[in-house]
DNA sequence: CCGACTTTGTGCGTACGTTCACAAAGGCGT
DNA sequence: ACGCCTTTGTGAACGTACGCACAAAGTCGG
């Protein structure tokens, strides 16, 4: 068919050569490493992929892997030594720099962030805070003066932020950041409800609560909704719609489990 | 049906997973829910896959499958209607219904999500507000009670509690989770950093700052040393060094590319 | 120095997720 | 009534992630 010669089309781009963690394994990184600064708090020395894959929550083989593209950093019949590993891991994420962090929008948010200790011990230096409201500007948060908006590329380039952590509404959210980006910052810790348009090489997470939330409700409403998913019921039922091969046998499969046939007649 | 009369090539078998919708696909729906909200209070009426992808920042092809997983309900030609969109995903994700749900450790980031208004207009309902310490319980925040840790079990049951935000320090986290779940929780979203471990059926999302700061810290890494990533300019550099195969590549490549490398040679 | 034992690092099969591309569906103008 | 144009819904290719299972590598007691 026409469809077909598209590998040949692409010139093939496969892993850059061992190089490029996979995101997966960065985004637990952090895991590990909370894990092994509590066991070196514990005075551990040595510890085993199965140990530390229990501490993080994760399957061992996982670990192993993720810990093998940072380099063959254990001991076989051993394990891994818990401080040369901090190191490592440390370093591949970053943290043996400090980052200079600013906080923009100090409402209930903003200002529960500034005050969490948990980020200066992890190498992120809260270098400044800043808000909109005449009100907030000038109150001392944890020890930082907050500083009017109209400063935000000043006080950006004076303290070198590269990393900024949006907590204003949504609604100026997407001004907000375009001129933190503007003003150098290439990463963005985004709370604000809405979703983010940077130019690239900007790097944008997320943190939506009320996302969380509604996921949550989802699993939430299979639960209760019912039986636990039952699935010898599901397939049972799947196969009476195969055989009678109704009308809306298509219909009637993909609803199985539930009765959204009936509320197909709620709508309008 | 008035809807569709699919073609009748494929049995309607997609798998043993008639209902199941792919948790990735669960991720997106708050999201798409989002764009479809703001586009109502616009009064837009109908909206193809190719807009609202872009007001959710998604793929169109994307979309439309994760779309495709809930029921046919969009119209060739035209795209989806608003409204009903709208009234679809929100009963796919449980909020037509309301949720009641209670915040354990009212400190910084207890007290900022109870004052939170976001959560009430998604059908989230704050039922309790529950703290340890003397001085918290009896203060009313957002118009609510904080209740003492020791009547858990009771306010749980009471309220109809199945979705528990656990914002208590790291400490006692594991603790009132198991006794969250043992009166009843079924769903936990957790801002302790520790990985929380629960009987099955459980449901244990986790939001934490702290690795989102060194996920960015860790990109973050990656782009210093150069100016702003050129994706163009990384390209070429990277298939220069995989041409070459050599230790020592240009010095621009071997920051963006090839720093680890190096730094491999700094072991021991 | 050896052999038993432990644990790593990884090949491989499988499952899941993303994206492209297009036939089929349906509206709409004429 | 018809053909054009837009847009959906989905098959198929591709890519990424996961976890099992095991050989290789190393430790350690004797
Ligand atoms: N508080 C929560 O628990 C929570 C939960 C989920 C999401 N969020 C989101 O986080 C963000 C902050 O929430 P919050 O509860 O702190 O809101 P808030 O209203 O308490 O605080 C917002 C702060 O931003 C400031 N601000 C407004 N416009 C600004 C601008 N242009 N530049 C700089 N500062 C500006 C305001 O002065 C205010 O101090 C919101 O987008 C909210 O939707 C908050
Ligand atoms: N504040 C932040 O911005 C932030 C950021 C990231 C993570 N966190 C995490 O979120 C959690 C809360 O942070 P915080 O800043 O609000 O801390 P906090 O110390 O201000 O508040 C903790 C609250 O929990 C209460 N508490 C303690 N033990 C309890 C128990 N056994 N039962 C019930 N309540 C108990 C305390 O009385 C206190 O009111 C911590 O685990 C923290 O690591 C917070």
């Amino acid at each position: 068919m026409s469809r077909t010669q598209r590998s040949q089309l692409r010139p093939p781009r496969p892993g850059i050569r061992g190089r490029g963690i996979p995101e997966a394994t960065v985004a637990r990184l952090p895991l590990y490493l909370r894990a092994l600064h509590a066991l070196a708090e514990r005075g551990v020395a040595t510890v085993s992929s199965e140990e530390l894959a229990a501490a993080a929550g994760v399957n061992s083989a996982k670990l192993r892997k993720d810990l093998s593209h940072l380099g063959s950093y254990g001991t076989r019949g051993v394990g891994y030594e818990v401080q040369y590993l901090v190191y490592q891991i440390s370093r591949e994420l970053g943290l043996t720099q400090d980052w200079a962090v600013a906080i923009v929008g100090i409402g209930n948010l903003g200002r529960a962030l500034a005050h969490y200790g948990g980020f200066a011990s992890r190498g992120f230096r809260i270098a400044a805070l800043l808000d909109a409201a005449p009100g907030v500007v000038g109150q001392t948060i944890a020890g930082i003066t907050v500083e009017p908006i109209d400063d935000l590329e000043r006080v950006i380039k004076e303290q070198g932020v590269s990393i900024a952590v949006l907590a204003t509404p949504a609604g100026p959210a997407q001004l907000v950041c375009d001129r933190l980006v503007a003003a150098g910052v290439t990463s963005v810790l985004n709370f604000a409800p809405v979703v983010l348009s940077v130019a690239e090489g900007v790097h944008v997470r997320k943190v939506d609560l009320s996302i969380e939330l509604q996921i949550l409700a989802f699993h939430e409403q299979r639960k209760s909704g019912g039986t636990v998913m039952d699935a010898e019921r599901l397939v049972r039922e799947l196969d009476a719609v195969d055989a009678v091969d109704a009308v809306d046998a298509t219909e009637a499969a993909g609803e199985a489990a539930e009765a959204a046939e009936a509320m197909e007649g709620m709508r309008q």
